[in-house]
DNA sequence: TTTGGTCGGTTCATTATTTGAACCATCGGT
DNA sequence: ACCGATGGTTCAAATAATGAACCGACCAAA
């Protein structure tokens, strides 16, 4: 491996549960020495990556994120653009609309919309991390993959969220399958208990799946009629959000347009 | 020079000027070897740091940045609180407010906020490259940075950006000086023309200023009892950013709170 | 169609950097 | 005072980075 990549994955350890981490933690949690972990850590401090948040004691991530983040969006403004879609989402649906990104073996919760419909609602936090197997998005992206890519991660274990995951090879594979005809992958309670959620992918201009659009609703609400409605606002802002990042739905997409 | 310095380096060749870079080109402007480059970035394309954006093209900052920031927002959340300050200066002032943060040896517009209440105003794009000798933030910045630095900053040439654009070291020595009495940076059409600006900074918990708050108006408009009103509003809102970041003004600042 | 100049990407022997065990100094709890 | 943590440092040994040359593809001019 690669010095540079193993000064990346140490940020991989960083997560909202596990905001900073001391030398000794990441040198731990990594497997590395401790005098390696120093050294990258010290490195990617020099370029403001990482800090330290008192005197001499843990890391966490730095300010030159920031700047990094807000030079991306301004060349693929996906999370500009991508609040008005969850916006759009939530309100023509009545539910919880959100955004996840591919990272790795994870999706990422990137953005969130609530509606303000129905007092009872699915609720959420951002950067959230969560299995490919049990949501919808993870289906929807896993659908529009490369095959390497799909085999990767269905041969990871697969943790059982809730009594209805779904952690069977072959009905996964199934599932995966029936994306590709409707467009969108859909989530029974698979992850959290009483909510039903529907995702479709978005696509780069390479026509690769780079994250996902969700919408999450309890058991209660979700009927065929709004079922269809919610499949309906998917594709549609789906297909919006894809546009406006430069990106193409792949030709076996059920909805791309005739080329 | 370590391995992760130079591939993180290679980051900061990425601009909004620039938001695209082609392998020879980088190596070009790196002065690294090609194949080194093409080593680094694809190590950091793995890990979603850059990534291509054609069929074998160019480069440019991948998705996985923004994660990270999400995540470092998460934790220090300087952009959703700054968001909300800008705002508010904005509106107290009727001018244009905005936020910049130290990267190396130059400043960063991460964000801003524009006042309705003047049909002329000085305009900005977020993620701007500006120089600490000729901003009021970098004043700001300096005045209340580790001496080192300062010399630093100071012993790199300068660009003359306008007619008033002060370079003289002693002359901006003396600036930096008056900062530490009044906490407020000054530029009067230093870097534009026709504008005055004020800022004031924001400090960490080690009390170090990581990033300044900055007011930017017309000549026109600059009268004393203005100037006075944007003082006092710069204060009272670095104060609340810095507390809300969870920072803390140093004991040199003239309005550090009784210890 | 040939030529010449790019481009992104690859190879491999040489070289310089990374690595890790052991070692400090410091801190906080017992 | 002790113990076991912590963050940080050292240096010989091992490993990974390096760069000149090379490849095929592409494009524009001849």
């Amino acid at each position: 491996m690669g010095t540079v990549t193993k000064a990346l994955n140490l940020l991989n350890f960083f997560s909202h549960d596990r905001p900073e981490i001391g030398l000794s933690d990441m040198a731990r949690l990594s497997g590395t020495n401790k005098a390696t972990v120093y050294r990258l850590l010290s490195e990617m401090q020099a370029q403001g990556i990482v800090e330290q948040v008192g005197n001499g004691r843990a890391y966490r991530l730095g300010p030159g994120i920031l700047r990094l983040a807000a030079l991306r969006e301004a060349s693929v403004p996906l999370l500009e653009v991508s609040r008005g879609i969850l916006r759009t989402l939530s309100d023509q649906t009545g539910e919880t609309a959100h955004l996840s990104i591919v990272r790795g073996q994870k999706l990422f919760v990137l953005a969130h919309a609530y509606s303000p419909a129905h007092a009872t609602k699915v609720t959420m936090e951002d950067v959230e991390e969560v299995a490919f197997h049990a949501t919808a998005s993870g289906l929807a992206i896993l659908a529009f993959a490369e095959n390497s890519f799909v085999q990767d991660i269905l041969s990871q274990p697969r943790e059982v969220y809730t009594a209805r995951t779904v952690t069977n090879k072959d009905a996964l594979l199934e599932s995966i399958e029936a994306v590709r005809d409707t467009g969108i992958g859909e989530s029974v309670g698979g992850l959290e208990a009483e909510v039903h959620s529907h995702a479709a992918p978005v696509f780069d201009a390479n026509r690769v799946p780079i994250c996902a659009v969700a919408v999450a609703a309890p058991f209660s609400r979700m009927t065929p009629e709004a079922a269809q409605n919610i499949r309906a606002c998917l594709i549609e802002n789906a297909r919006s959000l894809t546009e406006q990042i430069g990106g193409f739905f792949p030709e076996n997409h059920p909805y791309a347009r005739a080329a």
